[in-house]
RNA sequence: GCAGGGAUGGCGAAAAUGGUAAACGCGCCUGAUUUAGGAUCAGGAGAUUGAGAGUUCGAAUCUCUCUCCCUGUACCA
């Protein structure tokens, strides 16, 4: 009987299914285990090979666990709020209700075809209002909550109410806006309810303000840092620009130490750490405030050289200052000039009357300017003096105030203290505006560049600072900034507030409606907060959200339910928040709620989240690093503070599987251009249209992009053209232009000779699709021409054998590369157990690996020889074969399996899956050539096999007795006492080069050992009648001889 | 620029702690079987471990210098 994997998988799959064999209990004696993969979003294209490897992986995992014996919870489920379901409906006006059911319906039967060992009663759906509902509820909490620093973590609002009714603001340290008065208990008593609302939502962990966001306007909504990428969107690749909005944010910034301390404690990939770490990006340093000189009495002498002292050293009235952030105070005494954003609000107010014309050209040309371009440009340097001083808070000397735009508005103060010695751009500034560059490090050149180096120097020509080193004139500053009232040490993080409000359809509702402007929250019994339906998924006409459009959309807070916008009457019935949450939001506590997923009552019980904890294992891409993966930790920080979990990192290891790439195919098309000169110095390429050529790579000799580069003299291409002109002139040459006035009066043969020397061609690869092409990489013609019957007349140029060839290139995967290989085919003509190991066969699991199915063969015939060795087990006909099959193992076929235990397992804890992969192959070719049908062995063997083909791991188990699954066996035991060899190969060296091998026993002493060895004849031969200097026994290793 | 990770036969890769380099698989070659192809079986070829230096009896592995590739991030003061 042959292994007939679709019945075998078919069978399994129902039988797990029906079983519901890897249902999790909330309730177990057993030790728990909380396996979890990244949930996907269910895109349109369904899976394709790359998306399962880390759901096999977690899978692997999940069973290995299982069969150690412990309680496994591994949950799938979907993302399935998201943009392009929305794109699509805009589109075609289809429900994206409608497109996201489809897609996870597609998605379902690709997964289960694999099959993965989920708990599906635990399946969630961020779109569903089930699951929402909670989304929504933790949305209130952090309404509900302020940051209090004394405390260090998150507290309900009324603890904050009882201290402003206690003692006022002034005490308090919160994480906050910065904007807010100080008020004394009085004052809060005597404060209108909205003025105590307005006040408190500058406290709330989330909160409505005015802020500079990414708005996108050709998605019509506004988008969050790490969804644009180079300056444009991440979907889509549209323009972005700046504009201010009132915007739900999240007080992210609370956590921002606590986000970076947690890293220190969970066992997550370095370089993600990394990021992270970038990305909230710490720094130390100190906030100094320069006072601006006043504009009415400028100092004397010119911009940035020494004054007279006497005339500034009188006290003046100092209107503005300027608070800068700086990394670097120690260089205090380097500062020759300040640089402020120009956005920053003191550029109208300090710029002098002279300067103001330039300023303001300048302020307004920059506000022009995208994001993006000021990015990409960051070579030029550009900026305008304000005509205003500030002082030097030690030296009292004016300072010359600058804009520019290489200072962000968006980080710390949006001004600079400019110090041209220690910085590389503040120093091109300076030598480009020819401002002066004072050196104050001690032995340092600078005459070409800044020195930035902070620890190999000492500060000179800095008063008090003289002869310190970086750390002790770091302290010696902050110490007397702080003394004087010019500044204090500050920590200053990149980390902004995340924007949390979307203008979009397709997302959670926010369950607030708005009395007099100010926002209100609808109470947990009536959540969810449903999404109303809309005639069109576009922004209104005024320019609102997409749920603008809902006409259904007002909250009665008596009947507490929605009504009927025309009820509005700002007394009982009141408008709902128009904006939705954005993607993060629903799959910020995913993991939670797979815990007690059906929970109507609470997030999740209280019993469930005591017994799971946390995810132990966590699997997914790299590319959430700053999104996924940060925020979900801040919402698990907040969750902590506030009680509902037990631990405030949720994951305790993290693994990035690597892309899987595709492997694109081309074709090459031949591109002919006329080289001419219409005017002398001027060269032109003009391209020749002539029919469309397909070339097999062995003919194409340099496939360049680069014109110049190439030509040659090619009659039969002259030929061509030659043949075709009568007909095709102007096909061919195009009209309107020099090249046809020049070619049209004369004949074909005058044309070819004018072009001889002078064409220049290329051969342009174009993306073929990868299924049409064959292990050896020939293209099926006859496919390509059906595929694209644009092409049907093209001609093509074959190698001498006959065959087309396609080049080939390792891309990501991706529709428009036609380089996607779907599991589904794969499925079908080598099954669901070859698809997984040959996934895992590939590489190790965190690297990108290149995709080429021609590989699974290997493992294919592996699974094969596999079922051949139980063939005893499956040929249940003949009585001889179970005589056989109860037969003692032979020390030859323990040791064999023993070896397999010991190293499956250990490749199985350290993710080292392809390895264990070729243990197996080892482990049945060892136990093939041993004709092994030992029951006692090939019973653990199916165990071993389980969690990575566990289709035919449970067929072998059932065929060899068992009526239970194999899912929960326990896995086998390695002993030791099958590996003990009495005797070693020991390798014999000359050298260090290996020379021969020597077969010794394994308990003989390192003396006798060398005696031995000496004594060998090959020995003699490899010395040559040398005598050995030394020789080096290293007992049950080697032996290496030297001399 | 900065940070992180890489580079091992034609390809994917394997080699805890320095100790027989290339296990395992693909591909390739030869033979058997087969009408042929496929499948199967038996056998085989394939090497300055990116370059250079150092430490060592011994280096893919440790140290330094360089080259190239990938990933992330970027005027962060």
């Amino acid at each position: 009987m042959n292994y007939d994997f679709r019945q075998i998988e078919d069978k399994w799959q129902q039988y797990w299914a029906k079983n519901k064999t890897f249902k999790a209990s909330n309730d177990s004696n057993k030790p728990k285990f909380y396996a979890l993969s990244m949930f996907p979003y269910p895109s349109g294209a369904g899976l394709h090979v790359g998306h399962p490897l880390g759901y096999i992986a977690t899978d692997i995992y999940s069973r290995y666990k299982r069969h150690k014996g412990f309680n496994v919870l591994h949950p799938m489920g979907y993302d399935s709020f998201g943009l392009p379901a929305e794109q699509y409906a805009i589109q075609t006006g289809q429900h994206p209700a409608i497109t996201t059911e489809n897609n996870i319906k597609r998605y379902r039967e690709q997964l289960d075809e694999l099959g993965f060992s989920f708990d599906w009663d635990r399946e969630v759906r961020t779109s569903n209002p089930g699951y929402y509902k909670w989304t929504q509820w933790i949305f209130i909490q952090l309404f509900n909550s302020w940051y209090n620093k004394v405390s260090d973590k998150a507290e309900d609002i009324s603890t904050l109410v009882a201290l402003f009714e206690k003692e006022g603001n002034a005490k308090v340290e919160a994480a906050c806006d910065e904007d807010i008065p100080v008020f004394s208990a009085e004052d809060w008593a005597n404060f209108s309810e909205k003025e105590k609302q307005e006040i408190l939502l500058k406290y709330r962990l989330t909160y409505l303000a005015d802020t500079e966001v990414n708005w996108c306007p050709a998605l019509g909504t506004v988008l969050a840092n790490d969804e644009i990428v180079n300056g444009v969107s991440e979907r889509g690749g549209h323009p972005v620009i700046r504009k201010k909005m009132t915007q739900w944010s999240m007080r992210i910034t609370a956590y921002a130490q606590r986000l970076l301390d947690g890293l220190n404690r969970i066992d997550w990939p370095q370089p993600l750490k990394d990021s992270q770490t970038n990305w909230i990006g710490r720094s130390v340093g100190a906030s100094v405030t320069f006072n601006v000189l006043d504009a009415e009495r400028p100092p004397a002498g010119r911009a940035g050289s020494r004054s007279d002292q006497d005339m500034i050293s009188t006290p003046l009235n100092h209107p503005y200052q300027i608070e800068v952030f700086t990394t670097r105070p120690d260089t205090i005494f380097g500062v020759s000039f300040m640089t402020l954003a120009p956005e920053h609000e003191l550029v109208a107010k300090i710029t002098t009357p002279e300067q103001k014309t330039e300023v303001d050209a300048y302020v307004e040309a920059t506000a022009k300017r995208s994001e993006r371009d000021r990015m990409a440009d960051v070579k030029t340097v550009s900026g305008v003096f304000t005509g205003a001083y500030a002082e030097h808070p030690f030296t009292k000397e004016p300072i010359p105030i600058w804009i520019g735009d290489y200072v962000l508005a968006s980080y710390g103060t949006g001004a600079v203290m400019a110090v041209p010695c220690g910085d590389q751009r503040d120093y091109d500034f300076a030598k480009y505006y020819n401002i002066p560059i004072p050196n104050i490090f001690e032995g340092v050149d600078i005459s070409e560049e800044a020195f930035a180096d902070k620890e190999t120097t000492v500060i000179a020509n800095s008063d008090f600072l003289n002869g310190l080193s970086y750390k002790d004139a770091m302290k010696k500053i902050i110490a007397e900034l702080e003394k004087t009232g010019h500044g204090i040490g500050k920590v200053n993080y990149r980390l902004r507030d995340a924007v949390f409000s979307r203008q979009r359809y397709w997302g959670e509702p926010f369950p607030v409606y708005y009395v007099d402007g100010m926002p209100q929250m609808i109470d947990l019994e009536h959540l969810p907060l449903e999404l109303p339906e809309v005639e069109k998924y576009l922004p209104t006409e005024t320019g609102e959200p997409p749920l603008g459009n809902a006409t259904h959309w007002a909250w009665d807070t008596e009947k507490n339910e929605v009504v009927s916008n025309d009820l509005i009457d700002h007394k009982t019935v009141f408008p709902l928040e128009l904006n939705t949450m954005p993607g993060w939001a629903g799959s910020s506590q995913y993991f939670n709620r797979y815990m007690d997923p059906r929970n109507d009552d609470a997030i999740f019980s209280k019993e469930a989240i005591d017994y799971w904890q946390d995810v132990d294992l966590y699997i997914g891409g790299s590319e959430h690093a700053t999104g996924h993966l940060l925020y979900s930790r801040f919402w698990q920080k907040f969750m902590f503070d506030r009680g509902y979990v037990p631990k405030d990192e949720y994951a305790q290891k993290l693994i990035n599987q690597g892309m899987i790439t595709g492997t694109s195919a081309f074709v090459y098309a031949e591109a002919v251009w006329y080289r001419y000169s219409p005017q002398k110095k001027v060269t032109k390429h003009h391209p020749i249209k002539l029919p469309l050529r397909f070339v097999s790579k062995g003919r194409v000799d340099k496939p360049l992009d680069l014109i110049e580069d190439i030509g040659r003299e090619d009659d039969v291409l002259n030929n061509r053209i030659k043949e075709l002109i009568p007909n095709n002139f102007n096909q061919l040459f195009g009209q309107d232009n020099w090249v046809s006035n020049s070619f049209s009066d004369k004949s074909p043969d005058e044309i070819v000779s004018l072009l001889k020397g002078n064409l220049r061609f290329t051969f342009i690869p174009i993306n073929t699709d990868v299924n049409l092409v064959d292990s050896s990489d020939e293209l099926n013609i006859e496919g390509f021409k059906k595929w694209r019957p644009e092409h049907h007349k093209a001609q093509y140029e074959y190698e001498e054998d006959g065959s087309f060839i396609v080049g080939r290139e390792v891309e990501k995967m991706s529709k428009s590369k036609y380089n996607v290989v779907n599991p589904d085919a794969i499925c079908e003509e080598y099954g669901a157990d070859s698809l997984r190991l040959y996934e895992m066969f590939l590489g190790p699991l965190e690297q990108s690996k290149p995709w080429n199915t021609a590989g699974i063969t290997g493992v294919h015939s592996f699974l094969k020889k596999l079922w051949k060795l139980y063939s005893p087990f499956i040929n249940s006909d003949a009585e001889r074969s179970r005589s056989v099959t109860e037969a003692e193992p032979t020390p030859e076929n323990l040791k064999t399996l023993h070896k397999t235990i010991k190293k499956v397992e250990e490749d199985i804890e350290n993710f080292s899956f392809n390895t264990s992969v070729s243990t197996f192959m080892i482990c049945v070719n060892e136990l093939t050539a041993q004709k092994c049908t030992s029951k006692a062995i090939l019973e653990p063997l199916a165990i071993l096999v389980s969690p990575y083909a566990p289709h035919i791991a449970e067929e072998l188990w059932e065929r060899l007795g068992h009526t239970e699954s194999i899912a929960e066996a326990p896995f086998p035991k390695f002993e030791e006492k099958y590996l003990v060899e009495s005797s070693k190969e020991y390798p014999i060296s000359f050298n260090g080069k290996m020379r021969f091998k020597l077969e010794l026993p394994l308990d003989m002493g390192k003396d006798e050992i060398e005696a031995a060895v000496l004594a060998h004849e090959k020995t003699q031969e490899q010395l040559q009648g040398r005598t050995p200097k030394k020789v080096i026994v290293v007992p049950g290793k080697i032996v290496n001889i030297v001399g």
